[in-house]
DNA sequence: TGACTTCGTGTGAAAATTACACATTACTTC
DNA sequence: GAAGTAATGTGTAATTTTCACACGAAGTCA
């Protein structure tokens, strides 16, 4: 069935930037295309809106589709729009950042894309179209989001030490931070409730686990929240 | 001409919050619709991206037909793609915000709108589409954005006093602020260059005029800045 | 039981933020 | 031209926040 309009229109797509945070370093995940244009090139996973979903909707079924991945932390980024980011016609792309926690790694690359691998944001293969750009203004945009919300949970198992939080900030912002400082900050936030369990591995003295406040974290997320580092 | 495509395709806008300055209070500029649908009701001026132009010269292009405003301050707001905004069909719309000087205020209407005009943001009327929603981000945007980034200069005449860059500063952020801490803050920028000329208005001490140094903001924007307030 | 490794904790110095009051300058009016 | 009025312009002390820094505790392994 065809659609005809009076004026030429753009193709409206969504491109997703995954992050994940595994063997100490921030990952993103990429697919290798399938088909034409760009294909056996890495991309962002993403794809075309449907008519009838929200932008939303359509960046999860596609991140679904692609990867596997639901239920994640998903937020716009920005809209991607110059003349000829596609070599096909003109495509505007609205691009979506989302975090994960390790548990969900389990990426099983399916319908478009060929293949679907995790990448440390430190060594990331050329992209096709301007994915690079995108990538790099998420990746600004959750340094900088970091900073100042307490995001940083979404990225970490549900169970979690205070040293695997800081080891995440510290590769995610590409800082050092002292300990003790940093352990007294996020603890004033009396966000993070200690568990009865500990975490064991190693010669060594066990941590304490923690999990998040999903009631505090919510209530600090919609008021001007604060959660500097 | 017709356009025919395999899929259907959402129609593409973009619509613009601009904000002004003026008589003590923050402003937004508001068309009344000259068409249907929402004919006669007060929305923000926006319009059909053309599949030949980016997202920001569609942006600036509308601006300039409808409002008259040319070479402001525009930045990327957030990407609306709700299923039924628009009652006519699925449009999704990319949404900017621009800050604009007092002396530009000068606002022509002309051709889709029948009538331009500044609201002071406290009172606005009800808006068409959810162009509601799309102001009520750009102003919690404006406020983020005045707490960490020199913005401000841009609603203001290019020769300005202190006294006015804190009434801007109070009025868009709802808060009251210390005269002195406030000067003692924004000079340590080193942003702001004092100039020969005195501001003498009514019957009292006449008030140092300033310009900011264009150079030393441009930098500022570029890297982490920092313009806390 | 000693060596090793990571966990967990407190204090003092420095810097930033906040609170706060009065003399100065020009215009107006008497 | 003297007195009144109104907004400008300036400094300091108290408080809070940030930063730098070192060592005992708890567990495993040999």
């Amino acid at each position: 069935m065809k659609h005809t309009y009076e004026y030429p229109r753009a193709a409206l797509t969504v491109d997703c930037v995954v992050f994940g945070f595994d063997d100490g370093a921030l990952q993103v995940l990429l697919i290798r295309r399938g088909i034409a244009p760009f294909k056996d090139h890495w991309a962002l996973p993403g794809g075309f809106v449907r008519v009838e979903e929200t932008l939303d909707d359509a960046a999860r079924r596609e991140l679904e589709e692609e990867t596997g991945l639901k239920d994640l932390f998903l937020e716009q980024l920005y809209t991607f729009g110059t003349v000829n980011r596609d070599p096909r016609e003109r495509v505007v792309s609205v691009a979506y950042y989302a975090l994960t926690k390790p548990a969900d790694h389990t990426t099983a690359a399916s319908t478009d894309a060929a293949e679907a691998r995790w990448f440390p944001v430190s060594d990331i293969p050329p992209l096709a179209f301007d994915h690079a750009e995108i990538f790099a203004s998420a990746l600004s945009r959750l340094r900088g989001k970091l900073t100042y919300q307490p995001v940083g949970f979404e990225l970490l198992p549900p169970k979690f030490t205070l040293t695997q939080l800081q080891r995440l900030y510290e590769s995610v912002l590409g800082t050092e931070i002292d300990k003790r400082n940093f352990r007294k900050k996020v603890l004033s936030y009396d966000l993070l409730i200690p568990l009865k369990e500990q975490h064991r591995e190693g010669p060594h003295r066990p941590a304490q686990l923690f999990r998040f406040d999903p009631v505090k974290y919510e209530r600090l997320k919609k008021k001007g929240f604060l959660f500097e580092i």
